[in-house]
DNA sequence: CCGTTTTACTAAAGCGGTTTATCGTGTTTG
DNA sequence: CAAACACGATAAACCGCTTTAGTAAAACGG
C-alpha cells in the first residue's frame, strides 16, 4: 500500500498533473467545475503532496531549525530551551512552519546543519567564529544568532547581559557581601572557548565588582542544571575565605546551589546570598524564592523568529538592540552579616 | 549564489554523478583512487547532498515527528514535554535523526501531519479514534502512541495511571481527608472528550474514594499551568464544604493551587492538603515540597523513541505494560485536622 | 466570417539526488 | 586464443511535485 500521488489523482480525475497542482497551488487558473472535481477526487483518495518532492521542487521546505550546540537530554533539561521554543513557536504557528530540533549529529553539529532539510536557522550561543557557522554561510541558509556577537553577518538578538550582570552584583554588594563567588555557564560546545553570553555577564559582575573595590570574585564554572549547581557548590572553599555572596549566570545552578549549601546545614540567604539569572517561571516557587536577574526568553524567541522569517522572504534585517534586563529581588538575598573577613576594612 | 549540487562535484572530479554518490553511500564500488578524488572535491567544494532530494529518492528523511495538538507555547509551559523530549532526543541521537515539533499547522493537527516529511510519529495524548490518526494510517506512517489507549492499531507508551491515582487518594484517605477535589487533565484537543490519561486517572481515584467509603469528590477541570491552577482553585466551593484534600493530576496545576490558596490566607498543608501528579524535577523545590505520583517520563520517551525506531526499520512490536508509578510523599499534604464535617461519621 | 484574445488545460522540463542495468577494459580461464 | 569474468565507471530511469511554455477551443472584435 503504497502512497497517493499526485499521479493518482491526476488520472482518477481525469486530468494531467499539472492540473492537480493548480487545484492545490493555483486554483484561479483551472475551470469551476474541474477545481471541485479534482478537490473531490484529492479528498476521496486522501492524497497529501509529498512533502520532500513539494521541498525539493519549491525549494522551501517550511522548516526552520533550532541549532541545539549540546546532547538534547543536556539541553532540555534547561527550562530555558522550553521558554525560547514557546517565543520561536508562536511565530512559526503564524507562519504555518514546523519547527525542527538540530542536535549534532554524531557528535558534529556541521554534518547536522548539512542534513537539515530547513528554510532558516536558529542558532543558540554559539560564538560568531563557530565552524558550524561557516558550514551555514557555505549553505546560503538565512540564520539568526541568540545569545551571540555581532559579527556583521548575521542578525543577533541579545539581552543586556552585562547591565544585568552589574545589576545583580551591585545588589550584592549593597548588601554588604565582599567575598563573591562567581558560577560561570560552560562553553556551549565541548572544548570551546566560554560563550560571549558569559563573557558579558562576567564582565559586568567585575564591573560593578572592582568599582566597588571590593577584592577580586572567585569564578567557578558550572554547568546549567541543578545538580551541576550543587557540584559547583562543593567546589567553594570553606572556612574563613567563603564566599557570603554567589552570582549564578543560570537560575537552574543557582537553584543547585541552594539546595547543596541548605544541605550542607546553612541558611539561604542568611549564610549564603544566591543570585540567578534568567528567572524562570519556576524560580519563583523555589525554597526560598529566588533573587534573579530577569531577562525575556519568550521575547527573545519571538523576536529571532520574526527576524528569521523576515530573513527568509529576502528582506534584510539587522540586530536589534539589546532587549532589556531587570534585577528580581526575592528571598535569596540579605544583609551580608559576618563581616569578619580578613580583608574588610570596616 | 547556488548550492553545490552532485552535478558541480561529478564534473569538477571528472566523474559521473554516480560516481559521486557512490562515494558517499557505496565507497567499495568505486577505486580507491576515484573514490579520495570524489571525496577531496566534494569537501574542497563544501558539497552537502541536498535533504530533499535525498529525502525524496530514498524515501527516509532521518526525522521523527512529536505530535503536539496544542500551540507550542501552551504545550512547552509544561515541563512534561520538555522531560519526554530529553527521552526521546537521547535515541535520536544514537540513530541519527531529528527531532520535528508538529504543532496544528492553521488550527489543523491533520493538515500538520500531512505536510511533515518524517519517518515516523509520535503521538502525545491523542484518543486512538482521533481524527489526525487516521490520517496517519492513511499515510502508512509508523507511530507509537504516548499517553493513550490501546485500540491495536498501533503501539501505545502508557504509565500505571489508575494504580498512581489510586495510591494519591488512598495518601489523602488515610490522613483522614473525606471532602477531596480533584483537577483534570484538559482534553487534548479542543471540543474533544477527557484524554485517556484523564479517565484512567479519574477512574483510580474513584475507586479508592468509593472504596473508603468517602462522598463522592468534587472534579473541576483545569489546564496544565500554574495559572490555570490558580483559577482552578477560585471555582473550588468555600466554606464549609470545602474540600481539605486536592488531587490535582499534573504538578503545574498542583502548584498553582498552593499558590493561590496561599495567596488567600490558607496554609498548606495545614488547610489544604495539595497532591500532584507527574513528579517533576521543580516539584521537589516548591514551596511547601510537593507530594506527588511519580511517573518516569523520560523513560517513557526513551521507550517510546526505541519502539518507534523499530518500527520504522519494519520490525513489528507491541504494546508493552504500563510503566509504574510512585507515590513521592512530601511535605504538600498532611493530617486533616478540622473533622467538623456535617457528613463524616466520626 | 476571419484574425485576435482569453480561457482551460497539458506536455515536458526541471528540482537534486539514488539506483538499476549496462558497458568497456583488462585479467583470468579452459 | 577465444570465452568468461571481475572490476570500475556510467547512462538513464526514477522519486513526486512545480512551473514554464505551449496548444486547442471558445469568446471577442471589427
Amino acid at each position: 500500500m503504497s502512497r497517493v500521488t499526485i499521479a493518482d489523482v491526476a488520472s482518477a480525475a481525469g486530468v494531467s498533473k499539472t492540473a492537480v497542482s493548480f487545484a492545490f497551488n493555483n486554483p484561479e487558473r483551472l475551470g469551476q467545475a474541474t477545481l471541485e472535481r479534482v478537490l473531490g477526487v484529492a479528498h476521496d483518495l486522501g492524497y497529501a503532496p509529498h512533502p520532500a518532492a513539494r521541498a525539493l521542487s519549491t525549494r522551501r521546505s517550511g522548516t526552520i531549525g533550532v541549532l541545539i550546540p549540546q546532547r538534547l537530554s543536556t539541553v532540555f533539561a534547561n527550562p530555558f530551551v522550553s521558554e525560547l521554543i514557546q517565543g520561536l513557536g508562536e511565530l512559526c504557528e503564524e507562519h504555518d512552519l514546523a519547527l525542527l530540533l538540530v542536535p549534532p549529529l554524531d557528535g558534529s553539529l556541521e554534518a547536522a546543519i548539512r542534513h537539515a532539510s530547513v528554510d532558516g536557522f536558529i542558532s543558540l550561543g554559539l560564538s560568531p567564529d563557530d565552524r558550524a557557522l561557516e558550514v551555514i554561510d557555505a549553505l546560503g541558509t538565512p540564520t539568526v544568532l541568540v545569545d551571540s556577537d555581532d559579527s556583521g553577518v548575521h542578525p543577533v538578538v541579545n539581552v543586556d547581559d552585562h547591565g544585568g550582570a552589574m545589576a545583580a552584583a551591585n545588589h550584592l554588594l549593597a548588601l554588604g557581601h565582599r567575598r563573591l563567588a562567581i558560577l560561570v555557564l560552560p562553553p556551549a560546545r565541548a572544548e570551546m572557548a566560554y560563550t560571549p553570553t558569559a563573557n558579558r555577564r562576567m564582565a559586568g559582575y567585575k564591573a560593578a565588582i572592582e568599582e566597588a573595590g571590593a577584592p577580586p570574585p572567585l569564578a567557578v564554572t558550572a554547568g546549567i542544571s541543578v545538580v551541576a549547581g550543587m557540584r559547583a557548590f562543593e567546589s567553594l572553599p570553606s572556612g574563613a575565605s567563603r564566599p557570603t555572596g554567589l552570582l549564578a549566570m543560570s537560575d537552574m545552578a543557582a537553584i543547585g546551589v541552594m539546595n547543596a549549601a541548605q544541605t550542607a546545614g546553612m541558611r539561604v540567604p542568611d549564610d549564603l546570598s544566591v543570585v540567578g539569572f534568567d528567572d524562570l517561571p519556576l524560580s519563583a516557587w523555589t525554597n526560598p524564592p529566588l533573587t534573579t536577574v530577569r531577562q525575556p526568553i519568550v521575547d527573545k524567541g519571538r523576536l529571532a523568529a520574526r527576524m528569521l522569517i523576515e530573513r527568509m522572504n529576502g528582506k534584510s534585517v539587522g540586530s536589534p538592540a539589546p532587549l532589556s534586563t531587570t534585577l528580581i529581588v526575592r528571598a535569596s538575598t540579605s544583609e551580608a552579616r559576618n563581616l569578619d573577613l580578613p580583608n574588610d576594612r570596616r
